[in-house]
DNA sequence: CTGAAAGCGCTAACAA
DNA sequence: TTGTTAGCGCTTTCAG
C-alpha cells in the first residue's frame, strides 16, 4: 500500500536492487535493454525516489534554509522571490523561516534546521557575529545585506547609495539631516549611519541619528515626532515602511512634505511609489541579491576541495529613485509653520 | 569530525545505543540516573537528532509544503506569514514553493515534494480538480481560497463579500458594473463572478465580466481600457494589484476616480491604503487563513484512524474597506467627459 | 531497566 | 554487466 521501493521494482523486473539503483544513477553502467526494462517497470509501479534514504547515505539534503529577519516586511519579498527562483532552477528546495526580528528565534530556527539543510542564506541577520560564525562552522552559509570577514555575502551598495542620498539633499539646499535608525542589531542600520555621517562630513552637512526604531509603519509615529524635535530639514528613514509611517504622522501633525520637511527611505518597495507624496527612496536589485546568495551557497556546497580559498563578496548596485517626498530645504525651522 | 550519533553518545556514556534513543524518546522507561547521565553526555558532545534517519523509519518528515500560485503577489504574503507562524508553533518546517501562475510548474513542484513533506497546503491552486484529487490521494492536503468536494479547505467569505460590494455600489446609485476577472483557472475568480452576478441580479443591477486578466499592476492598463469601453460606472477588479493598475491607467487617460468611475479591489493589501485615491477593497483575515489551513493539515497528518470522517471547510469573514475610490455614480457615461 | 539485533530505502564497494 | 553485502542513524521489537 505504501510507496514502492527499489526492491519492489527489482523483484518485478527480475533483477537486483542495486541494478535498479544503477539504472537511475549510473545509466551507462547498465545494459541498455535491462535499463529500459527497469525504467518501464518503475514507471508502471509509480516508483519515486525516497529522498530521505538518499540523504541518510549522502548527507546531502537538497534543501537550503532561508532565514529572514521579518517576513512581514515587503522588502524581504524580493529577496525571497529571487532566492526561490534560483533554488528552483537547481531542483533544490527552499525552507523558509521567519526570525520575527528576534535574535533568539533566529538562533533556534537555525539550530533546529542545521541537520535538515545543506546550507543557509541569512537575510539581514540580527544575530551577533559570534553566533553566525558558530553556524558557519557547521554549515555553508551566505549572508545577504550583512558582511562579516571570512564569510561570503551579497549586499546592495548602501554605502554608495547613502552618498547619493546626501548629495541629492545637499543639492536641494539641506544643511541638517537626521537619520532615523533601524534596529540596534541590524548591520545595515549601522552601515547606513556610518555612510551618511561620512558623506555629510565630506560635504559639510550636519548629521544626527535618532533611534533605534523597529522598521514598521507604526514606528513612524515616534520617529516623526522625534525628527520634528530636531532642526533637521530632511529625514532619512531606515526603510520605506518607517518612512511611510513618518509621512503619515507628518500629515497628521500638519507638517507638509517636502515643503517643510523632506523624507527619504530605503528599499523602494512597491508602496513607495503609491503613497503621497510618493517617496524618494534608495532601491536596489533585491531579487538578484536573493538569487546570487543562493548561487554562492550552491557553489559552496558543491565544492569538495578546501572550503575557503577566496570568499566571495558581491556588492550589487543601488539607485536613488527621486520622487515627490524630497524638495528644496525650507528656510526656517519646519516647526515655525505652526 | 562529522556530527555525533547516538553511538558516539552511547560509547561515551557506557550504554547501548538503544538506551540513548530511549532516553530521548521514552524518558520514563530509563532509570533517572542513567537518563541524566546520557543527556549530559549528549549535551557535552553536541549531539543532535538526525531528522532524516528518523524520517526513513517513521515516514514522517515534519515538514509541510506550501504552494502559492504567485509569490510576487503581496496577498499571498499574509497567507505565508500565517502559515509560517502556525508551522513554527508545531516545530514543523515550512517548505515554500512558487507556482508562478503556471499549473504545469505547480504540478511538478508538488510531485517532486510529495516524498519530502507530510502534507500540502495549496494557496489558490491553479490546478485542475483532477490533479488536486490525484495529489490528495498521495498526501494530506488542505486548500486555501479554493474549494473542492471532499477536501478540507479554508476560504475567505468572498460570496458574502461580493454581496457587500454590490450593495455598496448600489447604494451609491450605480446601475451597471463590470468585473475584471482574474486568471481563467482561478477558483476565486470564478466564484467572485458568480457572486457578483447573483448579487446584481437580486438587486437589479447590470453586470458584465471582462477578462481574464493576470492579476498584476501591469494588466491594469488593458483592464482599464476594456472597462472604459463599457457603460459601467463602477469596476470591480479581481484583486488590488489589478485595481491599482486600473487606477493608474485611468489617471493617465484623464478619467477621474470616483467622479467618473468607481473602482473596487480585493485583498486589502498594504498598498491599497496608500494609492490615490485610496482603494475601496474587500479584505479578510488572510493570515488566519494560512494558520487555519496548516492547523487542519496537522490535524489530518496526526490522525491515525480513518482519514475522512468529516471534511472541515472553514469560511472566514471578509470586510469591505470603503475608501476614496468609490463614490456616487456619475449621471452620464464616463466617456462623455472627454 | 537495559542490550542485541533487525530493518527503514538507498548506494557503493566488492565479487562474480 | 550484474549480484551480494554492508551500512548511513535511528527506533523498535524481543530477550535478558
Amino acid at each position: 500500500m505504501s510507496a514502492p521501493t527499489i526492491y519492489d521494482v527489482a523483484r518485478e523486473a527480475g533483477v537486483a536492487a542495486s541494478t535498479v539503483s544503477r539504472a537511475f544513477n549510473n545509466p551507462n553502467r547498465v545494459r541498455v535493454s535491462t535499463r529500459d526494462h527497469i525504467l518501464s517497470v518503475a514507471r508502471r509501479l509509480g516508483y519515486q525516489h525516497n529522498p530521505h534514504a538518499r540523504t541518510l547515505l549522502s548527507g546531502r539534503t537538497h534543501a537550503i534554509g532561508m532565514v529572514v529577519s521579518d517576513i512581514t516586511n515587503p522588502h524581504y519579498f524580493e529577496l525571497i522571490r529571487g532566492a526561490e527562483m534560483r533554488v528552483k532552477a537547481s531542483k533544490y528546495t527552499l525552507v523558509l523561516v521567519n526570525a520575527e526580528e528576534s535574535p533568539r528565534i533566529e538562533y533556534d530556527h537555525i539550530r533546529r534546521l542545521a541537520q535538515s539543510v545543506d546550507g543557509f542564506v541569512l537575510a539581514a541577520s540580527r544575530l551577533p557575529d559570534e553566533n553566525i560564525l558558530e553556524f558557519a562552522g557547521m554549515r555553508p552559509l551566505v549572508l545577504m545585506n550583512r558582511e562579516l570577514p571570512g564569510l561570503p555575502s551579497v549586499i546592495v551598495d548602501y554605502a554608495e547609495g547613502c552618498h547619493r542620498i546626501v548629495e541629492h539633499l545637499a543639492s536641494l539646499g539641506h544643511e541638517s539631516i537626521v537619520y532615523l535608525a533601524g534596529p540596534r542589531n541590524s548591520w545595515t542600520a549601522q552601515q547606513r549611519w556610518n555612510s551618511i555621517r561620512h558623506a555629510c562630513d565630506k560635504i559639510g552637512l550636519k548629521a544626527e541619528r535618532i533611534g533605534y526604531f523597529i522598521p514598521t509603519v507604526a514606528s513612524g509615529i515616534a520617529a516623526a515626532d522625534a525628527a520634528l524635535h530636531t532642526d533637521a530639514t530632511a529625514v532619512i528613514a531606515h526603510n520605506d515602511l518607517l518612512a511611510i509611517g513618518v509621512l503619515r504622522r507628518l500629515t497628521e501633525r500638519g507638517v507638509s512634505v517636502p515643503a517643510d520637511l523632506s523624507v527619504v527611505g530605503f528599499d523602494n518597495i512597491f508602496a513607495a511609489d503609491l503613497c503621497s507624496p510618493a517617496l524618494t527612496t534608495l532601491g536596489g536589485a533585491h531579487a538578484e541579491v536573493g538569487g546570487a546568495a543562493v548561487e554562492l551557497l550552491l557553489d559552496r556546497t558543491r565544492v569538495i576541495g578546501p572550503p575557503s580559498d577566496a570568499v566571495p563578496r558581491l556588492v550589487l548596485p543601488s539607485w536613488l529613485h527621486v520622487r515627490a517626498s524630497t524638495g528644496p530645504a525650507s528656510r526656517g525651522n519646519h516647526m515655525a509653520t505652526h
